[in-house]
DNA sequence: AGCACGCCGACT
DNA sequence: GTCGGCGTGCTC
């Protein structure tokens, strides 16, 4: 006879505790997936065996009349105890529910009919590639690696390496040896949409059996099987977006994570996770080293890299010595003074030009979709703004109407001013569309297409647009961040960026490194086999620091610029932020939770805490759908967090004896968006 | 009295 | 999350 402590499979905060079941099953194992009968209706409810033991714990016997039994155990569905310790760690870090975390790793969806294997990329063809001989880099940087992984040794590394580097060729190789040594192996990437181009290259090298892919776009049946082939150990390989950190591999090898730079490793949905953090725990449990790789790895990382918790390789020569793009910077406040009101500047036309006539591509990047950024009225100034956010409104000219770029929300395009009445109404700002549209009116002879969320939303489509230019039917993409990056197109001869500018207005402490990154990003898309591609810079501000970097091409020129402004500001990596967001259907509800949290920060922490609380706001959010939000932000000292974090679970964990709990609260550690003004 | 409805609290 | 308990208030 054993004794289990469970965690209900509930999404509520009154059930998130352990609940104490007998078990006459004796080699019952912490993660083995249970169902017993739970509370008055004794209803059927799945859980989570969390802990073991022999003897019953004396409060509890205490506390209860009568123990029931663990029903059924469900082997299918079972996790491991390393999954459990994980999930344990997460609901301190994340202040999140047992169930919550656990759910991250679980199956969902149900088997698929006996004999109806789905597979969701066995009709995926691998592209057969020859193994090419490695360059010196190459073969420095994968020393330590293999060395890691054969020896069981957790390190962290920073691969930094340059695009077309020969990062790829790395991580199978280091994928090769964990199979070698009978281990397994997670390969994260940003994006779903680039999860095919990867899993091409893997599949040419590692063959269809031995690779699993996992992200959210599966169906459920489809991530089922998948679920299962991977804990069954049928497959030794996952690859997929950030979800595929949580599959039931056991032993991992390695866990890499390319393009670390990415936003999208941060969950936006409660428990916000970050990857990275999952990785390292992780992969810390059986010894495996957790690879970084990045052509512009984020500041936070390159930072620990300096400072020795991260270990850092570095991969400077483009494998084929392709030389580096030519870059030319263009100052638009020129451009406007000598009276081009294009958003084209007279040399990226030049080059456009040039380039077109020697048949080579382009590819133009602005990272804003629509046509107009906003729409004001001329006599009063009125700015259309969403109804349910509050946020500008962007004209989308080809349906002619105006949509809401963060909650969705789209109408008719006002024939007059609703605040004054006025019929003058002006169109600002430039998005994709308007480029496009510039583009095939300045060079009418040549083939344009546009691919960004609007264009690619389609299934299928993207896979067209990019079909097209790789073809060689469009001469000319215009596209946001999609084109950006990852992707490898054929004969690109120039990459102009429309504006350096747009994000680096941003008000977040990270827009300098999103716009260096977002620069070196779409550069590195210029080149044409062995000849050096073209880039054009348009900028209002080319003396920034960020903007000269990037044109230089030069990473340290820009991290020393930005590290020294970091902790001049305090920033992170120099302190870590923890946001609070408190939602509810009623906005006061959701007011007063931001400021009993508040004060019981304050109260528990000391008031010489407070200065490091902003204040409150009310931050954007479509209200009928998510109801009023409010946030929160703490900055925490170095070495404070854990003291913060512990304060914010006391604060948590007393409400949950109070009955008073009308609104939610969402805990965001080093979050990706402050959404502060 | 009989019951529909809604809120509360407990669940091992 | 979800059920039973129980109070309230309406109807027969």
């Amino acid at each position: 006879m054993k004794y289990v402590d469970l965690v209900i499979d509930n999404k509520s905060d009154s059930t998130d505790t352990f609940y104490t079941y007998a078990c006459e099953k004796d080699d019952i194992k912490a993660g083995e997936k249970v169902y017993v009968s739970f509370a008055k209706g004794n209803k059927r409810k799945g859980a989570w065996v969390f802990e073991v033991s022999d003897k019953l714990n004396e409060n509890i016997s205490k506390n209860i009349k009568k123990i029931k039994y663990v029903e059924e155990t469900d082997k299918e569905q079972s996790l491991t105890e390393e999954i459990i310790k994980t999930c344990i760690w997460m609901k301190k870090r994340y202040l999140c529910r047992y169930a919550d975390a656990v759910r991250l790793f679980a199956p969902s969806g149900s088997a698929s009919k006996k004999g109806h294997k789905r597979n969701p990329h066995k009709d995926t063809k691998g592209e057969p590639q020859p193994i090419k001989e490695l360059t010196d880099q190459q073969k420095k940087a994968l020393g330590p690696l293999k060395e890691a992984v054969q020896k069981n040794k957790h390190d962290i590394f920073l691969l930094h390496g340059i695009t077309g580097s020969g990062k790829t060729e790395i991580y199978m190789q280091i994928i090769e040896d964990c199979i070698a040594l009978g281990k397994t192996a997670i390969m994260l990437v940003p994006e779903i949409s680039l999860t095919k181009q990867i899993i091409e290259r893997f599949i040419g090298r590692f063959g269809n059996g031995n690779i699993a892919v996992l992200h959210s776009r599966l169906s459920p049946g489809e991530r089922f099987d998948e679920w299962q082939r991977i804990r069954k150990g049928e497959v030794r390989i996952v690859i997929g977006a950030r979800s595929a950190v949580f599959a039931p591999v056991v032993d991992i090898g390695a866990v890499i994570m390319d393009e670390e730079h990415e936003d999208t490793y941060k969950s936006d949905m409660t428990p916000k996770y970050d990857t990275l953090e999952i990785a390292i725990k992780r992969a810390a449990y059986y010894g495996g080293p957790v690879i970084l790789g990045s052509a512009t790895p984020s500041v936070v990382s390159y930072y620990r890299s300096e400072k020795g918790l991260y270990r850092r390789l570095v991969l400077n020569e483009r494998y084929n010595k392709t030389p580096l793009p030519r870059v030319k910077v263009e100052d638009m406040r020129l451009e406007l003074k000598e009276g081009n009101k294009s958003v084209i500047s007279r040399a990226l036309y030049e080059e456009m030009d040039e380039s077109l006539k020697t048949g080579s591509k382009v590819i133009l990047f602005l990272n804003r979709r629509g046509f107009s950024t906003f729409i004001s009225c001329r006599e009063c100034g009125h700015v259309m703004q969403c109804s349910e956010c509050g946020i500008s409104l962007t004209y989308h000219k080809e349906k002619n109407r105006i949509k809401c770029h963060y909650c969705g929300h789209e109408e008719a395009v006002p024939e007059i001013c609703p605040s004054c009445g006025s019929r003058y109404i002006r169109y600002f700002g430039t998005g994709t569309e308007k480029v496009e549209e510039e583009v095939s009116r300045l060079f009418p002879g040549h083939k344009t297409a546009r691919l960004d969320m609007d264009t690619a939303r389609k299934k299928g489509s993207m896979e067209k647009i990019l079909d097209g230019f790789g073809k060689g039917d469009t001469d000319i993409l215009t596209g946001t961040q999609i084109v950006a990056k990852g992707l490898d197109f054929p004969n690109v001869g120039l990459v102009g960026i429309i504006s350096a500018d747009v994000s680096l207005n941003i008000p977040d402490f990270r827009s300098a490194e999103k716009t260096f990154q977002l620069i070196t990003q779409a550069s590195g898309r210029a080149g044409r086999g062995s000849e050096a591609g073209k880039v054009v810079i348009q900028t209002y501000t080319p003396e920034n620091y960020a903007v000269c970097a990037a044109a230089a091409q030069d990473y340290r020129k820009f991290y020393d610029t930005e590290i020294k402004l970091r902790e001049y500001m305090d920033y992170p990596p120099f302190c870590d932020l923890i946001l609070l967001i408190f939602d509810s259907k009623v906005r006061e509800e959701a007011e007063k939770g931001a400021s009993y949290w508040k004060a019981s920060f304050i109260e528990m922490t000391g008031k010489r805490h407070e200065e490091n609380i902003f204040p409150i706001q009310q931050i954007p959010s479509n209200i009928s759908k998510e109801g009023w939000k409010y946030n929160m932000l703490i900055k925490c000292p170095l070495g404070s967090r854990k003291h913060y974090m512990g304060v914010l679970e006391k604060i948590k964990n007393h409400l949950r004896n109070e009955k008073i709990k009308k609104y939610n609260v969402a805990v965001d550690v080093n979050p990706y968006s402050l959404w502060r003004s």
